[in-house]
DNA sequence: TCACAATCCTTACGAATTGTAACAACGCAC
DNA sequence: GTGCGTTGTTACAATTCGTAAGGATTGTGA
């Protein structure tokens, strides 16, 4: 398995310093960030495993960033603070945060925290490419449905792009929003449109029911849900 | 969702109690337990969301208890614990709990970290997402109403809320102010009657006379009572 | 008991949202 | 260039759900 990647999102150098130095010691991949600017721009590039926040930032509230992070993006959000009252970390937990710890930091705590998190299927790494469920199995290598008697039909890019996130996320709520960014599309007026036939398309091919489809439901006026029960080999 | 089971395991029966105050009012069934060997046994019975456990107990070694639910059964563990060494708080970790709390704690952070907890995909495995009512089975994984027959009706997602406002508080009074604030309802003049809408489409995908409602009962001037032997599978 | 008001139910309608067929633009292989 | 598959766009159909309006029901006070 690679390395877990750990963006460190904090204004004070010597803190990303030490932040990096330690957990680079304990297995991980680093990324540090000064400001909200430079980090939410390499959101683009790169998807992290854990984003420890600062809540002190100079050029954004924190609280709204950590809210875009953990509930619309679905990232392991863990606040690192120095506001130590119970209200600031009920807050930030209750914002979507998946941990919050207290400056100053103990490391070895802050790693074995970061360990906690990892260990959540939330952050299960797929190890291979190719996902079963009900029936079906994605070729994520070949581009390629099979099903249960082993007919295949090839399915695209863009209909793998929206497959592959249902399935890292199997039934859960997917905002459109949410699919939107992760499937980089361009926040353009018709992009909307797209996805639905994107997702139209997608539902053919798994044979569902247009009455009464069984795998990608719609859940109006909020996103969708995949019900089918994945697993990954 | 059905309100979420917690297990408290605490030596200390004021803690027990305060906690186990706490999270009713936060909307958690709670089970506590005094000794370790009682807590095991009841696992063969109920399968809890959540397992807080303190680590000084005395009939176990409380650590490996922790170990062998949260690895080895799945469980989600937070350890509520008077030792406050970082040590402490990195082997809890690393044995597999899935949060640390210091005593002595606020009830208001031991619930949002609960809740953040709850938010992870490993809750929603848990989780049953399926109830049984007079001859009925609500299916909100898949928006759907079973009827004793296995006839199916779709609900939709607004009707699926009211439902399962209704189920999770069966034969309790429900008031309009509650509804509304549970479904997210702007306190407009108007959401009233949608509401009343809502309930009205419920109605009659459950076959309710309207002259003689057997689940849905309206309480003039106060509210909503379900009248329906609810059970979550 | 009988008005009368308050509350609630139901129906119809329309705005917002979503599904999908048809078409056009584009890339790629030959 | 030709042919094929992919993908976004458009247009229109279908669905969802709040709103308004009128009727039904329940409670209240004379």
């Amino acid at each position: 398995m690679t390395r877990p990647l750990v963006t460190i999102l904090d204004d004070e150098p010597e803190i990303r310093r030490m932040l990096a130095d330690v957990l680079e010691e304990a297995g991980f991949d680093t990324l540090s960030f000064g400001r909200a600017r430079a980090f939410e721009a390499a959101l683009a590039k790169h998807q992290p495993d854990v984003c420890l926040v600062d809540l002190s930032l100079p050029d954004t509230d924190g609280l709204t960033l950590v809210h875009r992070l953990a509930l619309e993006q679905g990232a392991i959000v863990i606040i690192i603070s120095g506001r130590a009252q119970v209200q600031d970390r009920v807050t930030g937990l209750e914002l979507g945060a998946d941990d919050y710890i207290i400056k100053p930091f103990d490391p070895a705590e802050v790693v074995a925290r970061i360990r906690a998190r990892l260990r959540s299927p939330k952050a299960a790494a797929h190890t291979g490419d190719t996902a079963t469920f009900n029936g079906w199995i994605a070729h994520f290598d070949r581009y390629v449905l099979e099903d249960e008697t082993g007919a295949e039909t090839p399915f695209s890019h863009a209909e793998g792009e929206v497959l592959r996130l249902f399935l890292d996320s199997p039934k859960r709520l997917i905002s459109r929003d949410q699919m939107q960014s992760s499937l980089g599309g361009a926040a353009s007026e018709s992009f909307d449109r797209a996805m639905d036939v994107r997702i139209s398309r997608l539902r053919t091919k798994l044979r569902e029911d247009p009455k009464n489809p069984r795998l990608i439901k719609t859940i109006y006026g909020a996103g969708y849900i995949f019900l089918g029960d994945v697993v990954w080999v």
